[in-house]
RNA sequence: CGGGGUGUAGUAUACCGGCAGUACGCCUGCUUUGGGAGCAGGUAGACCGAGUUCGAUUCUCGGCACCCCGACCA
């Protein structure tokens, strides 16, 4: 991608109505575009990050026997008088009539249209178990929008529900769905402590929530560093400086972004919507369900907060937008031998089939091009100027490291 | 939803009941080119509505938006 060509430009000044990092940077970067209050579009850069971030779900979620699919936001209303949450949700749902009077809503959520859905293709016990998912947007009304891309109005969720026969089924797959989730965090670049928390209204049952250390979080995780054990405070006996139950280390407590949950959700939907299935003898009996939630938009966000410097972005490689960020510097010895000496290599990592920001622009000072580059935060840095030109390279770097050193092209090349 | 704050250009601000100004940014051109360079030219603004007034960005009332704290958060 060529940058004078890119879809979004960067801010020198940080937007006067947001406090949180993550919406700072992210639009000062050119990656996302605010339109309301916790209402943010994605340009192509921000949307390339949230299109990895994706790719590393689909693939645990694959892996762990996920189905994908893609249900409506737009839903009647005598859909959610099934499970009585019409009125339990109106403080958050967006809901309306349209121009014939028909009551409906976005959802909030997608419990009800899966279990409605679901009658259709679970019957029997030969049917089960069954995991579907989906990635797709998600409304919320909510009383308070903040932090970026943290807590929105309208978002992204990876909603996972897992159907069974009974209990030990569900068991088992809550526990590969939490491998898959902890892998994901991993692979996003997080530390994610996984905590017992309550369900809320929407389940009795203690719950598990993925709690990624940051002061932008809404949530307090009570922690041990060293064994990795943790509650939500919410729940906690514990306290900061408190002995861990588990391996007798010392406990601490801080700020926490949830940035994912697993529900054991019982028979309540199923009940509602009569989603039985027959067993060996022929007797029907309720589907014992689970949901599984991640927000991608909330860890985009998430991750920027974590890896940020005072000059911009630090992306793990797994998600950055580009894996290089190339930059020209002419000068003014001979600007064209440098411009054709960037162009090949240019030519040559895309022929490498590697992911490539080429700053192109002309008429920016070698300044504005590296702060662009530290802002964006792209992990390879390559520059190629009159200097590298006399020693035969080009310079390479690493985002948030301070020495960069000179090799030849195809030693570099060779490295990706 | 309760409490607090703020609304003048993209950002930061100034002045004023009588033509809205400055700086930076942004755009164009030229000169530059290793950490946001220089010169010249240009672009862009009073949140919305009602009221008071000869005249409102300024005063009054109402609304809206945004931010912060709290509550809430399947």
């Amino acid at each position: 991608m060529r940058q004078s060509r890119l879809f979004g430009k960067t801010l020198r000044e940080d937007p006067k109505d947001e406090v949180s990092i993550n919406a700072k940077l992210l639009e000062r970067g050119g990656f996302v575009y605010k339109t309301m209050a916790g209402v943010y579009d994605y340009l192509p850069l921000g949307f390339r990050v949230l299109r990895k971030i994706e790719s590393i779900i689909r693939e645990e979620i694959d892996a762990v026997g996920g189905q994908e699919l893609f249900l409506t936001a737009l839903q009647p209303r005598d859909r959610w008088e099934k499970t009585k949450r019409w009125d339990a949700l109106k403080d958050i749902m967006y809901q309306f009539k349209d121009k014939s009077g028909r009551e409906m809503g976005l959802a909030a959520t997608h419990e009800e249209a899966l279990a409605e859905i679901s009658t259709r293709s679970i019957f029997s016990y030969r049917d089960l178990p069954l995991f579907v998912y989906q990635i797709q947007t998600k409304f919320r009304d909510e009383p308070r929008a903040k932090s970026g891309l943290i807590r929105g109005r309208e978002f992204l969720m990876k909603d996972l529900y897992s159907f069974h026969r009974d209990e030990a089924s569900l068991n088992e797959f809550y526990e590969k769905a939490d491998g898959a989730y902890r892998s994901i965090f991993k692979r996003c670049g997080l530390t994610a402590y996984v905590t017992e928390a309550s369900g809320g209204t929407f389940t009795k049952q203690f719950t598990h929530e993925y709690q990624v250390l940051s002061d932008a979080g809404e949530d307090w995780t009570v922690y041990c560093g060293h064994c990795g054990y943790a509650q939500n405070k919410e729940i906690s006996s514990l306290k900061d400086d408190d002995t861990c139950p588990k391996c007798g280390d010392v406990m601490k407590m801080a700020r926490s972004i949830e940035v994912g949950n697993i529900f054991k959700l019982g028979t309540k939907f199923s009940e509602a919507f009569g989603l039985l299935y027959a067993d060996e003898k022929g007797e029907k009996r309720p589907v014992v369900m689970g949901s599984y939630g991640i927000g991608p938009g909330r860890l985009l966000g998430t991750i920027v907060e974590v890896h940020n410097d005072e000059r911009g972005i630090l992306w793990p490689e797994s998600i950055s937008p580009f894996r290089v960020h190339l930059i020209e510097i002419p000068g003014k010895m001979s600007p064209e031998t440098v411009k054709k000496e960037a162009e090949k290599m240019y030519g040559d990592l895309v022929a490498k089939g590697a992911e490539v920001l080429y700053d192109d622009r002309v008429g920016l000072s070698a300044g504005e091009k590296f702060a662009d580059a530290d802002l964006i935060g792209i992990p390879w840095r390559v520059v190629i100027s009159e200097k590298t030109l006399e020693k035969k390279g080009v310079e390479v770097k690493k985002r948030g490291e301070k020495a960069a050193i000179v090799m030849k092209e195809k030693d570099f090349l060779k490295m990706l």
